[in-house]
DNA sequence: TAGATTGTTAATCGATTAACAATC
DNA sequence: TAGATTGTTAATCGATTAACAATC
């Protein structure tokens, strides 16, 4: 498989979320070049973006703006669960364990890592929190 | 004044980071390929990034770490002090708002903005949670 | 069919790298 | 001076864009 760049990694996330609105507003079908003016960039960038991955577009149509968004999704694993680990438990950490976005996001938070001695062993929702050093042990054994 | 890649713009905060931690283990002096093999790239890729401003080696010799560190910091505005705001105070924004490392990087919290119409007027230290809506207009008036 | 827009090739542009004279 | 490494030019590589045949 050819290596697909980072930059068009990081444009397809953004058709993803110009697919989202513009299905919220109720539109059904989209052409390259809105999608491109929405975004600032080209048609061609869009359509070479795309061609990477397959062909969704219909000549002379443009996009189903829900079946691209579905097929962009698949592409940048936004289906898949994600079994993660958090590090770091101060107030932000405490704050992204509480935040349910990421659990509707597919990102299940299943270790908790902290270097502060007083804080390791303490158990917060099923999880223990580990030392910051065991991070890459524990992700080995997942893989 | 000729236009500096994102790419570049990226790199010299790895190089920042590079640095710093050379400097804490008492490293004085680096080589554009030492800076290269600590973050996978290329000797001229430092290089070039670098001479895009200015000229901060020795031939012969390198570069002084401490004095390098301290021009990148110069060319990334890490020495100004950044007038914020914060977008969102649930849990993830309060965390963030006692999160004292960025005040110590100079980005001093100044404006607070929520959608919650029972958070408007709210009042955390010295200041008044806005609409997410006044965020542009409150932005403009510091300009 | 005529008009529109895709998917893809070829041309262009910009970023990375190799090479080397300058020089510490 | 000899060795090392910079700063910069020129060559290479890869990403973006223009152009257009295919086709809905």
């Amino acid at each position: 498989m050819k290596k697909i760049s980072d930059s068009t990694i990081r444009r397809l996330s953004k058709y993803y979320r110009t697919l989202s609105s513009q299905i919220e507003k109720g539109v059904s079908t989209i052409s390259s070049n809105e999608i491109a003016q929405l975004n600032s960039i080209t048609s061609a960038q869009v359509r070479k973006d795309l061609s990477f991955f397959g062909t969704f577009g219909k000549r002379g149509l443009g996009y189903n703006t829900e079946q691209l968004k579905d097929q962009i999704a698949n592409i940048l694993g936004l289906k898949k669960e994600w079994r993660v680990g958090l590090v770091g438990f101060g107030n932000i950490g405490r704050a992204l364990l509480r935040y349910d976005e990421f659990k509707k996001q597919g990102f299940n938070i299943k270790a908790i890592f902290d270097n502060d001695p007083t804080k390791l062993g303490q158990q917060i929702d099923n999880l223990k929190i580990d030392k910051i050093e065991d991070a890459c042990n524990v992700v080995a054994k997942e893989k």
